[in-house]
DNA sequence: AAGTTACTAGTACAATGCACGAGTGTCAAG
DNA sequence: CTTGACACTCGTGCATTGTACTAGTAACTT
């Protein structure tokens, strides 16, 4: 017994871990189950006993990246809550960039994705919201930084192109969009600054900002249930 | 020359539909390079001389899909033109609800992408937005709606578990979050109801009715450049 | 000591993206 | 009519993937 190594047991935990660890260094196709195997220094056939097949892999690494997110407690203005709440989602997403893909569309029902919803419907509830709109209103935000997130860390854009970097091709596109005959995208050569710009943080603040206007629109709107957001009723399900 | 048929010249056109046809009817997985090919009616490797690798393909797919969105011309009400844009965009993606995946995080810089940009930051202009705003504005919604897609057209999500549908796969989740300990998840389990309801119309619309109200008073702030949105200056560039 | 259970891992296989290179037909020039 | 360049086609082959199958081993129970 002291001769043989007293290996760790293995847990969920140790496998979303490692696999995390592989996607940052290597990148998403870097990962797969041989590679994942040697990180954790087992056999290939081995994580097949904690695990059904390769995408329960990639949902462990989805709730251990969630495990990143911190919930402010609810503050004193829920505002303050949901907008670090957002960046908190993104900084954590942005940390592990390579792992955008995988992270989107799978629903958030690990243990970490069910704090996370908890929380962020608990901060709307007790800023007014009833339940049904304050799901709709972490849905929503949530829709918007997993959406701005992807564009931002989307290095699937170039992967047609591998023998660019993501500054190069950046370059390459703008040069392209200037190049187009001004008589037809006028508007869109007339942004092109903000568009390829790099501020990426004003832009994502200026989405947080825009929803919280509008939640707030439809909390006044629902308190006193004659006038809100104009033109059309707010649904209150 | 009369025996041999008339073969039809193959253009990014053509491979950009039949691609998208075989997701459509296949699924993201079914699309092979071979698949393709043979529902093209040519040999494998044909394919590689029209196209650098297998993502050019899904290059291909992609505009071929944003071909299918129609821009409202610029209404009286630009907050008109954004709800109908929003919507066609999101129809265009359910229609063809498994190639989802393949859209996202790929730049819209094909042809039907640049025209879509360029009609879309139109209305924002027309509406009175800079061009910076007029950016910012754009991305916030598109972001929004590929986000919502994305978790809409989800069947990643059970991957996991390839033995259950999608409708088992919503009832057991339910069932799961609603044998959760009360104490730890009141508010997830208060609007389950709505989390797990079907009405995602609504869902959208609430999102897409925040970001215009959202939009407006940025409109609004910018414009008597005193007050406007609550709390925080929203970025001009 | 024997068996049961929890766990490990080697081998094997079908499917994939794609490099390679050997073919096609078409057309211009000689 | 021949030749050769060229645009295009595609069969073969290979490395890599996920994972089914199966034979193992170590620890614990009885």
């Amino acid at each position: 017994m002291p001769a043989t190594a007293p290996r760790e047991p293995m847990t969920p935990e140790r496998i979303g871990d490692a696999a995390l660890k592989v996607i940052d260094a290597e990148g998403i196709e870097g990962l797969t189950v041989r590679s994942l195997a040697v990180e954790l220094g087992v056999g290939t056939m081995t994580l097949y006993w904690y695990v059904r097949n390769k995408d329960e892999i990639l949902e462990l690494v989805t709730d251990r990246l969630l495990a990143e997110v911190s919930f402010p407690a609810t503050e004193s203005d829920w505002r303050i809550s949901v907008r670090e709440g957002a960046a908190s989602v993104r900084s954590a997403l942005l940390r592990h960039a390579r792992a955008v893909p995988i992270i989107v569309g799978r629903g958030a029902f690990g243990p970490n994705g069910l704090r996370m919803t908890e929380a962020s419907i608990a901060v709307f509830r007790a800023a007014g919201f009833d339940p049904d709109m304050a799901a709709d209103a972490y849905f929503t935000i949530s829709n918007f930084v997993t959406g701005f997130c992807i564009f931002e860390t989307s290095a699937t854009g170039f992967r047609t192109r591998p023998d660019l970097d993501l500054q190069a091709y950046g370059q390459m596109l703008r040069q392209y969009v200037d190049s187009l005959p001004p008589a037809l995208y006028p508007n869109l050569q007339a942004s092109a600054d903000r568009i390829f710009g790099h501020n990426l943080d004003d832009r994502f603040a200026f989405g947080v900002e825009c929803l919280i206007a509008g939640f707030q629109a439809g909390l006044e709107a629902a308190r006193s249930a004659s006038r809100g957001v104009p033109d059309r009723p707010l649904t209150t399900g």
